[in-house]
DNA sequence: CATTGGAGCGACAAA
DNA sequence: CGCTCCAATG
């Protein structure tokens, strides 16, 4: 009843908005979904009952209750630019959705009048979610809370025709965009081999990331490519996307900047549209982004930016930390606020962190403080394991004697570099029987037979979708071999019209032999059915009917393989979460964009992500596993991209490490599975950058031990790591400074001696004496003198089919063939593997 | 035209 | 290792 009273007393001071607002202020947008939202709803929300409270007694509004005073002014300060600097854990969301509440409070706008951006998917639905908490229904009135590319779609849509789209434009994802581009390589008569289609997508994603167009790209990059065909080609296929009336996902920023620069007055609209404008990790914003913003901010300068320089992770994806250093610059007077007390970490977690990411240069520089004690919780723990498989094997213990401490599956995390790192943890956690959840990884949307139907579905709802077409116009098989596709494809693309309508006009003629041409007139006149059913049938019902009617179901019914049921069952899901969605449309939209779905939220289970999907989330408990050179920094960081690359990789090691609230154990292997050949690595040299006063190293002896027992070829005596002494200073012999220098090098090899004696840990005297510049020639390691191990064979090797060899993991075996320095072996007990020369002895 | 097997190759991160 | 592409066969 009171809560009544209050929601009651809130509206009314909406009410009294609307009519506080100036009518021409407030124009009429996009009419439905934006009428002017009722603030509070049944739900209520703090917001509204704190100002409902507010108006009563002028008391200040209890949203704003135990914000810290720069949390305070972060929120309060709304009009003008504004830029938050705020650390891991400080609070950020907490102040990005608290100044959307108070915005809403004090009557400043609507909800459809703020523009709030985030990067991930999962981010804005955690905003959304938060500023229900604080505002109740309100937030169901703000359409422009979402993502850069799903805003940038909204926009898009309106104006497609702008550029030369329709507004039901496809989405396309990479894979559409490599098959489309192949086409291209191949049309212009080049060697497709020669000139992947791959790299071009890197390359024309990269130009969009800086929002060039092709007239726009720098002649050297137009070169680089293709004979200096690059020009032509991008060009080529922008036109190719029109015609087909599809954008790729660059395509959604760059359209509309395009759109703001030509069309002023579309412009002027969404200035008169947006009062006020969040941005949410703004140092991962790419320059076409920065461009957009910028655009749109023009309009009421009231934009507040929140990011942390420290956390930018996504430079290989075209983002600028500049953008966040030169704010000021951008919009002058803007107020910045720092974020320096950490809410979510101990002590050692921080202090870990933060001694890591000193090494980095290029920062603006922050210091995080936390008011927790740290005498009674752990240190960050370094486990050192023997292989991958081991990891996997002691990381499961390791949750399992959390799980019996009474900590929650769903408070630990996973966090890894790579996302092949993720199947070895899987493997382990089905054999235990442990709840997992991958975030991010191989997706539901990305298998087979899941694209397949939905290649059908686009091809109903936008028949101008040639590549959709061309996946299933022969699945299931329909006597349409590569002849006869040819044929439709050179006849629509003489006459420039889409596939299927060529088709259309195809059967009519008698070009075509007879067998194709009876069942290409089934598969035009099926898709003729399905589309007139587009606007009447339910679009659940349709996709079935599609999927029965099209053979495909039928097709996996007859299916004699194993993974059938699957695939099935998998389409049966498919139709299932088509429900929640009220078109077809709407349907595509939204799997193009968002391709994650976390189903089974209530159940209890460890999270496994990569890195970079973790920014943003924190957990109790966070397992860092693959601590070594060449996957931790990458070895992609370490050859390609220099000092920046590095410091890239240690602002993501500094993301893993401030997830974490209470615990945090990072692993290293010894060996681990490249191409699936096994390597020796040596670990990360993030690990020596942690200090001794927050790290500790496990304990070998501790219950998830065991290190040299492994189950093939086991016996071979004690593990490398049972006196391994990785805080303890640095070497200084000679050879080791030159095993340093070299470190570099393509391939991380048989560190230490092969005996047993204790390996000889990395103790990186100064931080930067082993890397950064200096890298002129590729050397193999080398101690003392001795070549330790080289990745190419210069010369041949010095083994000899038949020859009996020892291996350390494998045990005792033959050599059955010999590639280069890699040897295919016979093992005894471990069957036959193919392993690089260096890491098995000859035996007399 | 479809099926099969083998060679060859490749890989980091995401909307 | 796992995928795609190609050539050789049914």
């Amino acid at each position: 009843m009171i809560l009544v009273t209050r929601l009651l007393v809130f509206r009314a001071r909406i009410t009294t908005l609307e009519g506080m607002v100036n009518p021409e202020d407030d124009i009429p947008f996009f009419g439905d979904n934006e009428e002017p939202v009722q603030m509070a709803t049944a739900s209520g929300g703090i917001a509204a009952r704190a100002l409902a409270a507010r108006n009563r007694h002028s008391e200040p509004a209890t949203y704003l209750n135990g914000l810290n005073p720069e949390q305070k002014r972060a929120v309060e300060t709304i009009d003008g630019p504004v830029l938050v600097l705020a650390g891991a854990g400080t609070g950020k969301t907490r102040v990005l959705t608290t100044r959307i509440a108070h915005i809403l409070a004090v009557g400043k706008a609507y909800p459809s009048q703020i523009l709030s951006v985030t990067f991930t998917n999962k981010a804005a639905r955690e905003m959304k979610q938060r500023i229900g908490v604080l505002v109740g229904g309100a937030v169901e009135g703000m359409p422009w809370l979402g993502t850069f590319h799903s805003i940038g779609v909204k926009i898009l849509r309106r104006h497609a025709e702008l550029v030369g789209l329709r507004s039901d434009f496809t989405i396309l994802d990479t894979d559409d965009q490599i098959r489309l581009l192949k086409q291209l390589i191949k049309a212009e008569g080049l060697d497709d081999k020669r000139w992947p289609a791959r790299q071009f997508a890197m390359m024309i994603d990269g130009w969009k990331n800086k929002g060039l167009g092709p007239v726009d790209i720098p002649e050297g990059d137009a070169r680089a490519f293709a004979n200096g065909k690059g020009r032509q080609l991008y060009e080529a296929y922008q036109n190719r996307l029109k015609t087909l009336n599809a954008a790729d996902f660059g395509d959604l920023l760059c359209h509309p900047i395009r759109i703001f620069r030509t069309h002023p007055d579309v412009l002027k609209e969404y200035h008169k549209k947006f009062r006020y404008i969040l941005v949410d990790e703004y140092q991962d914003t790419n320059t076409a982004q920065y461009m957009w913003l910028r655009l749109i901010a023009q309009g009421s300068h009231n934009v507040c930016c929140v990011g942390d320089d420290d956390q930018s992770i996504y430079g290989w994806r075209g983002a600028e930390v500049d953008n966040i250093l030169r704010f000021e610059k951008d919009f002058p007077g803007a107020a910045v606020i720092r974020l320096e007390r950490n809410y979510r970490s101990t002590a050692h977690i921080l202090g870990a962190a933060a001694h890591l990411i000193s090494h980095n240069e290029g920062r603006l520089g922050k210091t995080l403080y936390t008011e927790l004690a740290d005498d009674e919780h752990d240190k960050v723990i370094v486990h050192a394991a023997w292989d991958s498989e081991e990891e996997a094997r002691a990381l499961g213990e390791e949750i399992e004697q959390q799980q019996r401490h009474g900590h929650k599956l769903n408070d630990m995390a996973i966090l890894v570099r790579a996302s092949f790192q993720m199947r070895e943890f899987e493997d382990r956690f089905v054999t235990l029987g442990l709840n997992y959840r991958v975030i991010g990884g191989p997706r539901f949307y990305e298998r087979l037979e899941i694209r397949d139907a939905m290649a059908y579905l686009r091809v109903v709802c936008q028949p101008a979708d040639d590549l959709a077409l061309e996946r299933i116009i022969n699945t299931p098989k329909r006597g349409l071999g590569e002849a006869a596709i040819r044929q439709v494809h050179d006849y629509a693309r003489a006459r420039d019209i889409p596939m299927l309508q060529a088709a259309g006009d195809l059967i009519m003629t008698e070009e075509m032999k007879p067998r194709p041409r009876k069942s290409l007139t089934d598969v035009v006149e099926n898709f003729r059915r399905w589309s007139s059913l587009l606007e009447t049938m339910p679009h659940t019902e349709l996709a079935s009917q599609i999927l029965e009617e099209s053979g495909y179901t039928d097709m996996w019914q007859n299916d004699r393989s194993a993974d059938a049921p699957g695939r099935l069952d998998n389409l049966k899901e498919l139709i299932r979460s088509m429900e929640d969605f009220e078109s077809m449309r709407a349907f595509l939209e939204h799997i193009s964009l968002v391709m994650d779905t976390d189903r089974n939220e209530n159940l209890d289970a460890v999270s496994i992500m990569t890195l970079h999907s973790a920014k943003g989330l924190e957990f109790e408990t966070v397992f860092l596993p693959g601590w070594e050179e060449g996957l931790f920094p990458h070895q992609r960081a370490l050859d390609e991209g220099g000092r920046s690359a590095l410091e890239e990789e240690r602002r993501l090691a500094y993301v893993g490490l401030t997830r974490a609230k209470i615990n945090c154990h990072i692993w290293f292997v010894s060996n681990r599975r490249i191409h699936g050949m096994w390597q020796s690595t040596i670990p990360s040299r993030f690990l020596d950058e942690l200090p001794s006063e927050h790290a500790d190293v496990a304990e070998p002896e501790s219950s998830y031990g065991g290190y040299g027992t492994s189950s093939v070829g086991g016996g071979y005596g004690a593990s490398r790591f049972d006196k391994a002494e990785p805080f303890s200073g640095s070497y200084d012999t000679p050879g080791w400074r030159r095993a340093q220098a070299n470190r570099n090098d393509a391939t991380r090899q048989n560190w230490g001696s092969r005996s047993g004696h204790a390996v000889e840990r990395v103790g990186y005297g100064e931080t930067d004496s082993g890397y950064g510049a200096g890298r002129t020639s590729v050397k193999s390691p080398v101690i003392d003198g001795e070549l330790v191990a080289k990745s190419v064979a210069d010369e041949p090797s010095s083994f000899t089919i038949g020859d009996r060899v020892f291996h350390m993991k494998f045990g005792n075996g033959n050599v059955a063939g010999i590639e280069g320095n890699k040897l295919t072996i016979d093992f005894d007990k471990a069957g036959q593997k193919r392993v690089l020369d260096n890491f098995v002895d000859k035996k007399q």
